[in-house]
DNA sequence: ATTAATGATGTTATAGTATAACGCATTGAA
DNA sequence: TTCAATGCGTTATACTATAACATCATTAAT
């Protein structure tokens, strides 16, 4: 574990008791598997690869193949309670899943962690971009790597 | 070819010239490889797949394996010519090589569009980020699915 | 001109990421 | 209870990208 949370079970205990919330009130069945892999990519703050998700949930379950791991990851997409970072091919716990936003990370080329930003200016963006461009946005990933302010050389 | 532009092979021959000017400018190579990569990157203002192009290139040069496209298309994005849509594991030719700007692009879901966006609000959403998070940052990408203006359903 | 350093390419192999397809099991509604 | 829909098990394979090492080409210093 490696975040600026000083106890990292409460992260874990909030993001499953709100996905055990979403689940509920919108009819969605949030199996073993998909609670299971859920706790997995909370298990840190950093962005977990699919195949070592996949490793951890191997030794709980050996039969576990990759369309285990990718079909929960793509439940938890679907409903956002995870976001992938793109350019990593890796998947972060969502922090806001009740709230509609859109995503936005600034990602430490050091350190590797990842934070998720929110900022009004960052909606007003996307509309002006949308309006200007006669486009019908969906789904907008920010993705910004740098360096976060432990990381960088001063 | 699937574009907007009338006389595609304008936009080929300028991409071209361009490329060759800022190599030029910067003693960088500007291998016949490179440049034949570079153009059948802009054969369509489509993104491209590495694979693709790699079949492309292999009708000219049989003995071209997957090293040879990576590393042209390394060259290229190195030095701004390309772009990488991360979440389509596809390329484009850049339309302002010469400028530094972030990236920004809004991708059609439908005819697989991508058109590259320019706003001075983004550059400032940028910085406002930087600020609020000490984080100095280094090649954004704001990737944007949706649905373009002719393929929205009215 | 020769040579050493660097950068580009050739070549083989393999690592890493993700999905197709098919059949069985479970669930919840009719 | 039966049926339709959804989720899961399983095998295979597709797709994306890089490692590692040999060879060749270019450049600039001697």
């Amino acid at each position: 574990m490696s975040s600026t949370c000083q106890q990292h079970y409460k992260c874990i205990n909030a993001a499953i008791a709100q996905a055990e919330t979403i689940c509920h009130e919108n009819g969605l069945r949030f199996t073993p598997t998909r609670k299971r892999v859920l706790e997995l990519v909370w298990a840190d703050h950093e962005p977990m690869k699919a195949y070592d998700l996949l490793t951890q949930l191997q030794k709980e379950d050996p039969a576990a193949k990759p369309p285990t791991i990718y079909r929960a990851l793509d439940f938890l997409l679907e409903h956002g309670l995870i976001h992938k970072i793109h350019r990593l091919n890796a998947y972060v716990g969502c922090g806001e899943p009740d709230r509609e936003h859109p995503c936005l990370f600034l990602i430490c080329k050091e350190c590797h962690r990842v934070v998720e930003g929110h900022t009004e200016s960052y909606g007003n963006l996307i509309a002006e971009l949308s309006s200007q461009h006669r486009f019908q946005s969906d789904e907008p990933t920010l993705e910004i790597e740098g360096y976060c302010g432990q990381c960088q050389k001063h």
